[in-house]
DNA sequence: ATAATAAACGTCATTTAAACGTTTGTTATT
DNA sequence: AATAACAAACGTTTAAATGACGTTTATTAT
């Protein structure tokens, strides 16, 4: 009745990895290429997200966790879908759809965008079977299809998270110290905080809590180590409808 | 080669409007009610959201102002493409499925849901052609499919969003009182606010104008009018960067 | 022992928030 | 035309949080 559209679904996951050493967020890209077939030609050199097709049977949230698993390994960490992507065009561009088995014009291709939060080193980066590499958030490289924008967009959605909930603490070690989080703010959200007012900020949360380890193997004076209590944070009633416009 | 599945894509709008009188954010909602042939039992009595199939050229926003537009005929309106449901098993109670045209068991749809912000006195309820009806959102009807959590899901969204940005001016007529939006926010977020205080900050924000206008036809001390400048509120780059965790 | 350096602590002035009390302008009533 | 009623509007006081700095401390490398 309607016409020959066929439409797909499919997750895509932006698998965002905070590395403490570097204080760069990064993302998880897989690399694609393809030359023609007499190899005169390129026809695809650009690196993509990670995504699939969603199974007849699956939920949108396992489909997305089935990805990860997929990836990385990972099955618990940080997840959120933040938008859906649907542009009747969005995958119009030929060379493109090459890489999609038995594609054609007239496939539709929607998919939901979620992004995961974890820590670069959670990733065994040397044996991954997709050849998937980290890149920083502010220094891609070429993507492909409409890549680029769902970065950027699960981007804006987590800067504006790490403002009103703790999900910071998704990207550092359980095991942190005060400086780390602030560079991790900071990296995030380019910004410069001070750093005595941060510290004191940080250290009344009843959430963060002081451990008796310090840091070791590091050159300078070794800082203090801290953890983040979800139980603790969730038990006072957060949300503390603070209007803040 | 997958199989027999067909999948649909819709969206579904959740339409809130703010009643500056009665205090209420209400839902618009469209009433289901279909009989057997013999007419010896009621099948669907419920009521649902608006939505509709998303046509192959058209994209998921255009298809959501599309359906706006259809029922209230209003096109300009605050809109927030907040989450997909996609669940295999989200409309396979056959009851509700008897709506569906050509309706089967093997269909998957996804919905990109979609919600706005309007003032309940915008929409002519009387001429609707659907005869749409508002609904206290603290006092919803029996709900077909899922709708019931697609609106808990819009409106936990929107409480979040009322504390960080402005949007609440979204939901109130253009000259409005302090105490207007002091009960538009204790009615959303389901809180009390001091009046004094409240006053006091709010009159201090350089994107408050206030006008040379007061009420009238109130039976006591009219109140002062002002009105919300989203230029100057958008100049003065808020997101200014306050972490509230 | 000492230099170098990041971690950690301290101070003060200013701003913001919380919790109240008081005055004012309007309509309705006498 | 006085006054009661009442929400609007303004004011005060105290406590807490923030912003902008200066100083001390613990560690490693020399």
């Amino acid at each position: 009745m309607e016409s020959k559209v066929i439409l797909n679904l499919s997750v895509d996951c932006v698998v965002f990895g905070y590395d403490t050493n570097t204080k760069s967020l990064n993302a998880l890209l897989i690399k694609r290429y393809l030359e023609s077939e007499d190899k005169s030609e390129i026809l695809v050199d650009d690196h993509v997200l990670t995504g699939y097709h969603v199974y007849e049977d699956e939920t949108l949230d396992n489909a997305a966790t089935r990805v990860l698993k997929e990836l990385t390994g990972l099955t618990q960490q940080y997840k959120k879908q933040f938008k859906a992507f649907g542009d009747p065009d969005r995958l119009t561009n030929a060379k493109d759809l090459l890489w999609i088995e038995n594609a054609k014009f007239d496939i539709r291709t929607v998919t939901i965008a979620y992004y995961f939060l974890l820590k670069t080193e959670d990733v065994d980066i040397e044996n991954n079977k997709y050849d998937a590499k980290w890149f920083p958030v502010k220094d891609l490289p070429e993507l492909g299809f409409d890549h680029r924008q769902i970065i950027n967009e699960a981007y804006g959605d987590l800067k504006i998270k790490c403002l009103v909930e703790p999900i910071i603490f998704e990207l550092l070690p359980d095991k942190f110290t005060i400086n780390e989080v602030q560079d991790a703010y900071q990296s995030i959200l380019g910004i410069e905080i001070d750093n005595r007012n941060f510290r004191r900020k940080l250290i009344n949360k009843k959430y963060i809590i002081p451990l008796d380890e310090k840091q070791f193997g590091v050159s300078k004076k070794p800082a203090k180590l801290y953890m983040f209590s979800k139980d603790v944070y969730e038990k006072m009633f957060q949300k503390n409808y603070l209007i803040n416009i």
